[in-house]
DNA sequence: CTATCTGTTCTGAC
DNA sequence: TGTCAGAACAGATA
């Protein structure tokens, strides 16, 4: 699922349903995904949440802190009395919990967080909240495209500019690496790399200044544009309480592979992979 | 059926 | 240090 704007999405629904909320119980159904002694949350009350590029955390008032990455395929589902399966999960189950169930806290008020898991490679860890920057994901974060007020550092055109001026990589993987630019993934980077009309192939370095302006204004349109739609929805990517996001309506290049190229210049989609990704453009119109 | 695809990150090799 | 391939895994799709 998640780049930034899934991730962020995540965290305003968690900001507004779990706050405040005490924790009863924490019900770790699979060791591979959970680390952390699950004894040190039950008590305490969720005081905040926040978000470092595709990383979440849940901080209680018990210095300690929930830190989770939901990879390609995790969900955190928040159910409750009220908000029982009306909404609609893809793929099936249509209910929670179900077989990807693999840690549920159980909180005040009759509500329940669930944190689903298909393929294994998302973690939960509970840990002290002074450690969770220590963790290799977060100590390696660069400027977030996007940031938020928990964020370390936000990415700026100047920043930008100089990141890319000193990358040896194809622009697109540039984009990606978590350790130059925070939160962008395999979808936001195809598609800003189109809106700027720019070949994803090519090197960041050799990019022009105007060029990697332009780059910078398409990458933060198109992440926010992909925030207003709730984030994408191309697996099972889903929001707090089970609803999918509608960007993979509005997708410019990515998964568009043979279609006519959005601009109607005459081009079709390619794709190609790049560093082992799959990489959508439109070789008329990204030069 | 087999083969290949998948939105992420981490490790190990060069 | 920077870059890249492969691995971790399960399921959907061709």
């Amino acid at each position: 699922m998640p780049e930034l704007p899934e991730v962020e999405t995540l965290k305003l629904g968690l900001q507004k349903y779990i706050v405040g909320k005490k924790i009863l119980s924490v019900l770790v159904k699979d060791r591979k995904v959970f680390s952390g002694d699950e004894k040190n949350a039950v008590g305490a009350t969720i005081i905040a949440i926040r978000r470092f590029a595709k990383g979440i955390v849940i901080d209680l008032d018990n210095n300690y802190s929930f830190a989770i990455h939901i990879k390609l395929t995790g969900q955190l589902i928040f159910r409750d009395e009220k908000i029982k399966d009306l909404l609609v999960l893809r793929p099936s189950p249509q209910k929670v919990p179900n077989a990807f169930t693999r840690v549920t806290l159980v909180l005040s008020g009759k509500s329940f967080l669930y944190f689903n898991e298909v393929r294994g490679f998302a973690w939960m860890k509970l840990l002290k909240t002074k450690d969770v920057l220590m963790l290799p994901f977060f100590k390696s974060l660069g400027p977030e495209a996007i940031a938020t007020s928990s964020s370390k550092q936000a990415l700026t055109l100047p920043l930008f500019e100089s990141i890319v001026h000193k990358s040896n990589v194809a622009i697109k993987p540039f984009l990606m690496d978590q350790a130059k630019i925070g939160g962008v993934g395999n979808i936001y980077a195809n598609d800003a790399c189109f809106a700027a009309k720019i070949d994803p192939r090519r090197k960041a370095k050799i990019l022009s200044k105007a060029e990697i302006q332009t780059l910078f204004d398409s990458l933060l349109q198109v992440l926010k544009k992909a925030l207003h739609y709730r984030g994408s929805s191309e697996l099972n990517f889903v929001d707090v309480l089970g609803k999918l996001g509608e960007y993979q309506k509005h997708m410019l290049v990515y998964g568009r592979k043979g279609k006519p190229c959005m601009r109607d210049d005459g081009g079709v989609i390619e794709k190609i992979k790049l560093t082992g990704r799959g990489t959508y453009f439109c070789d008329k119109c990204q030069k």
